[in-house]
Order: structure tokens, then C-alpha cells, then sequence
RNA sequence: GCCGGGGUCGCCUAGAGGCUAUGGCCGCGGACUGCAGAUCCGCUCACGUGAGUUCAAGUCUCACCCCCGGCUCCA
């Protein structure tokens, strides 16, 4: 059983072999922060963040680089608009990212190298391509020159002539050829510059994936992610500057994740429907949230409303119940047949091992649910089975998928709710139903579910 | 125009030649229940259209009809 994963570059489905036994390079292109991170961030980054994490369940030492884009275009203007330091405007952004992306569970990057911070590392490397011939400056720009690179488009699957020969290409008196692009942006009035060989001035956008990938990471990486719109131009640039530059293969396997539509429109702020994570947090649990974006193949679109997100909220509790009845059942006095995981563990892996299917494992989830709900219905299941079920959950739903997460609640008193609960109990023995379901109701409102069983009452916390 | 991805139950979502087509949500019936919740059991004639290949086709081929994305702002 082996990992198969499909590949942009060659457009199929490859076995997964890392260039060093157990061990994964990955980068992921992360945001330039010039905004709140959306529900089309949290796709990919969640996606991502899955891949890494199935990839550490197989047994690899996974290095997981993500970079922040922190001097740009959009962040000039969006300082221009507002007065607000660039810097400050990337900092603050960054600082909501973390915010956001813990919330949901994602899992941090073993390192986040930032533009601003590697401007000597990328200097180096577009020197590097000048001294090869890959590149040329054209007053105080420097270009990288696409006719250098036989098979340009390869990536992408842009055909170079058409190209050309379409109006879609923005002329450019500096430019050589149209197709090519800037590595190095000389400096104009206002905006964040740095020395540089060729005078004042800033990167380029594709320079610093390729700069901060080959410092962290090597010359080829396993694994290079992002978005599908990063196909092109962004990862075809990067390639071609790379492989200039290096002489070997730029990556591996090429990953991208489908977009984020919503209520079948394209997500735009011409549109103004741009749904940001820190509202929808608001709204819907993180479990909810990250079971709506792993329910769905990441190379899928994924169309957002608000009905898919209610469909979601419920099918996620019902794992997250299945797993607190679990918890609850292996502390009683349980015995019977025991059930083994093995069979669901390898259903999910296959699944996995499918290009990430994370729907198929999610299905192999809800059997084990259902299977072992029934099983403590009737009563008929050993401890140690219940504790193995419990376990399995944990690693694929939880470990791999991160759909289980502890969360911290706020500092209260177990003691008295148990005191509440008995006295309900006493209340309700009396046939007292408006008091007892008064309690109920009012405790559910403060995030505390109780449910009345045969054995006794239970509570639990509860997110919507 | 060029390139790419699709059309599977009421809705969402897997499956890519072969036993009764995955899982979820909704709906209906039942069990349990003071009610609620949770859970379990059962039910509900889903593969865009038309040809072809094959002993066998959601699954391969061709044609057609629709939908979506990319083509230097984008995760």
C-alpha cells in the first residue's frame, strides 16, 4: 500500500517517494498579508496542513516551510489607501493569521521566513542569475528572460507562442519579451526599498519562494503547495528561476487545492462576498468549519453556503458524540466481543494513500462510528476494544485529519454543576418537568449539554 | 480562442471495467424516552444525452448538451 499523489507537473497520480527515505520537504506558499485570511485561506492551509499530517502518520520527518509575502503590490496600495505603515499593516496580519489558523487547528510550520527578512538571500540569487545569463537589468529592473528556459509553460501548461501573440500580455518597454518578469523592481516615490546591485528598489513576487525555499529547504523540494491560481504564474516563474538557477530539478511533486466558491460565485472583493475566518468563527465551531473544507477532495471546488455549513455542523457531531459516548462506555463495566480497528485503519489509509481522499476516510469514520455505537447499545464490547476504538479515533480523526481537538474551557466549578444535576435529578424524580428542564435549557445556553440516559445523567460542553 | 476540471439519490460527497454503487444531511417508519438530546434498526428504483469497445461500462472510446476554473490581482 503505497502513497499516491497527484502531481501538477505531469498531471497524473505518481507514487510518492520522497528524494531522502522518511523524510519530506515541503513548502507551502502562504499569504501575503494584506488582509484578513478568508474561507479560501483556511481551504488551503487546512488541506496543507492534512497532507503534512497524514504524511507524519506514515512515518516521515516532515520539514514544513511556509512563507509570508510581506512587501508587495497589494500591501502598497493597501497602505497607500489607508496611511497605515506597510510593515505595520504585514504585522498585524500575520498576528490575526496565527490567531485564525490555531483556531482551526492547523498546525504550525516548522518555520515562517518572511520576504523582508531574506532580500540579501534573494539579491544573491538574482545575482546568480545575471552571472548566468538568465536574467538582465534594464534600468534599475531586472528581468528574468523566459526565451532562456526551453520548456517554459511546462508547469502550467501555457503555451508560450499563443502567448505572445495574445493581447493579454501587458507591454512593457523594459522588457525584452513579454513573457518575461521581474525579479527586481526599481524604486519609486513612497514605497518600502532596500540597497540593492542595481540600485534601490524591491523584489520581485515569484523571487522569494525561490530564494527562501532553496535557503530553508534545498534545491529540490518534495513537495511545493498553494492554491490553483498559483499555477500561473507564480510556481511556473518560480520553477523556471529555480531550476536557472540550480541546474536540477525545482520540485518534486507540485500540489494545488481547488478554490473556494461562493454561493456559486467566484470569491472577489469587486463582489464584496468575501467570508473572512474571523467571522465565521463567530458562527460555527472550528470542527464544524474544518469538517465543511476536509469533506470535500482538496483538488475539488468547494462551493460555501451557509446550508452546506449547517449539513456540516451536524455530521461532525456526530462524530464528536460517537467519541465522547466511546470515553464514556470505557469507564463503565463493558465486556463482551471485542472489535477490532484493524480493518477501519486500513480502509482510511487506503483512502489516504489515494491522493488524500480525505471524504473516503471520513466514510471509513462514520462506519467505525456506527459500528461501535451499536456495539455499546447492545452492550456487547470489551474494554479494551472500547479503549482501542478510542485511540483509533484519536490518531485518524484527530491526529491526521484534526478534526478532535481538546479546547480549553473556562475555569469553572465541576463540583457545583454536579450538585445541580443531582438536585435535578431529586426534582425530576418528582415529576417536576418544568424545573428540571428550566436547568436544562439554562445551562444549555451557557455551552453545557445534559442528556438524560438510562444510567444517569451526563453533560458535556458543546460548541455550536 | 487556448488549457484544465466536472455533470452520481431531494441536497452534499466518494467510487474510474466485474459480487447487493461510499459516507453524510434531509425525509418517512420503528426502538429507547416524561420531554429533549444522543444512539440503534428499517425504508426511500442516483451514474447528463446518444452511439461504440467488451462476456461485463458511473468506470474505456467518440460525438453532443450543460456547468466551473485558469490564461500575469488572487489560497
Amino acid at each position: 500500500m503505497s502513497l499516491k499523489l497527484y502531481n501538477t507537473l505531469t498531471n497524473q497520480k505518481e507514487e510518492f517517494n520522497p528524494i531522502e527515505k522518511n523524510k519530506v520537504r515541503m513548502y507551502v506558499c502562504g499569504p501575503t498579508v494584506y488582509d484578513k485570511c478568508h474561507i479560501g485561506h483556511a481551504r488551503c492551509y487546512i488541506a496543507f496542513d492534512v497532507i503534512r499530517r497524514y504524511l507524519e502518520y506514515c512515518g516521515h520527518d516532515v520539514t514544513f516551510v511556509e512563507n509570508f509575502t510581506d512587501v508587495d503590490d497589494k500591501l502598497i496600495r493597501k497602505s497607500n489607501e489607508t496611511g497605515e505603515d506597510p510593515f505595520e499593516i504585514a504585522e498585524r496580519n500575520i498576528g490575526d493569521y496565527f490567531r485564525d489558523m490555531d483556531a482551526l487547528n492547523v498546525k504550525r510550520a516548522d518555520m515562517y521566513p518572511r520576504a523582508t527578512q531574506h532580500i540579501p538571500d534573494m539579491i544573491a540569487f538574482i545575482e546568480r542569475l545575471l552571472e548566468k545569463g538568465d536574467a538582465y537589468v534594464a534600468d534599475g529592473d531586472v528581468y528574468f528572460s523566459v526565451e532562456k528556459v526551453a520548456d517554459y509553460g511546462r508547469l502550467s501548461g501555457v503555451n508560450v507562442e499563443q502567448m505572445k501573440a495574445g493581447a493579454r500580455i501587458a507591454v512593457d518597454e523594459k522588457k525584452r519579451d513579454p513573457l518575461d518578469f521581474a525579479l527586481w523592481k526599481k524604486a519609486k516615490e513612497g514605497e518600502p526599498k532596500w540597497e540593492s546591485p542595481w540600485g534601490e528598489g524591491r523584489p520581485g513576487w515569484h523571487i522569494e519562494c525561490s530564494a527562501m525555499s532553496l535557503k530553508h529547504l534545498g534545491e529540490t523540494l518534495d513537495i511545493h503547495g498553494g492554491g490553483q491560481d498559483l499555477i500561473f504564474p507564480h510556481h511556473e516563474n518560480e520553477m523556471a528561476q529555480s531550476e536557472a538557477c540550480s541546474g536540477k530539478q525545482f520540485v518534486r511533486y507540485w500540489l494545488h487545492n481547488g478554490f473556494v466558491t461562493i454561493r456559486e460565485e467566484k470569491m472577489s472583493k469587486s463582489l464584496g462576498n468575501i467570508v473572512s475566518v474571523e467571522d465565521l468563527l463567530q458562527e460555527y465551531s472550528p470542527e464544524t468549519l474544518r469538517y465543511f473544507l476536509v469533506a470535500s477532495y482538496y483538488r475539488k471546488p468547494i462551493d460555501f453556503d451557509e446550508d452546506a455549513l449547517e449539513e456540516a455542523k451536524k455530521a461532525v457531531a456526530r462524530l464528536l458524540n460517537t467519541v465522547d459516548l466511546v470515553k464514556e462506555a470505557r469507564q463503565g463495566d463493558f465486556t463482551g466481543e471485542s472489535l477490532s480497528t484493524d480493518h477501519y485503519r486500513q480502509q482510511f489509509q487506503e483512502a489516504m494513500n489515494d491522493d488524500f481522499n480525505t471524504p473516503a476516510a471520513l466514510a471509513v469514520l462514520f462506519e467505525l462510528a456506527r459500528d461501535v455505537n451499536r456495539r455499546i447499545e447492545e452492550k456487547n464490547v470489551d474494554k479494551e476494544s472500547l479503549e482501542n476504538v478510542l485511540n483509533t479515533f484519536m490518531e485518524l480523526g484527530g491526529d491526521v485529519l484534526g478534526l478532535f481537538f481538546e479546547v480549553k474551557h473556562e475555569e469553572f466549578s465541576e463540583e457545583l454543576l454536579e450538585i445541580l444535576i443531582s438536585v435535578r435529578e431529586q426534582v425530576r424524580k418528582k415529576n417536576l418537568w418544568d424545573i428540571s428542564d428550566t436547568i436544562r435549557d439554562r445551562l444549555r445556553e451557557i455551552g453545557i449539554a445534559l442528556e438524560d440516559t438510562p444510567e444517569g445523567t451526563r453533560w458535556k460542553f458543546v460548541r455550536d
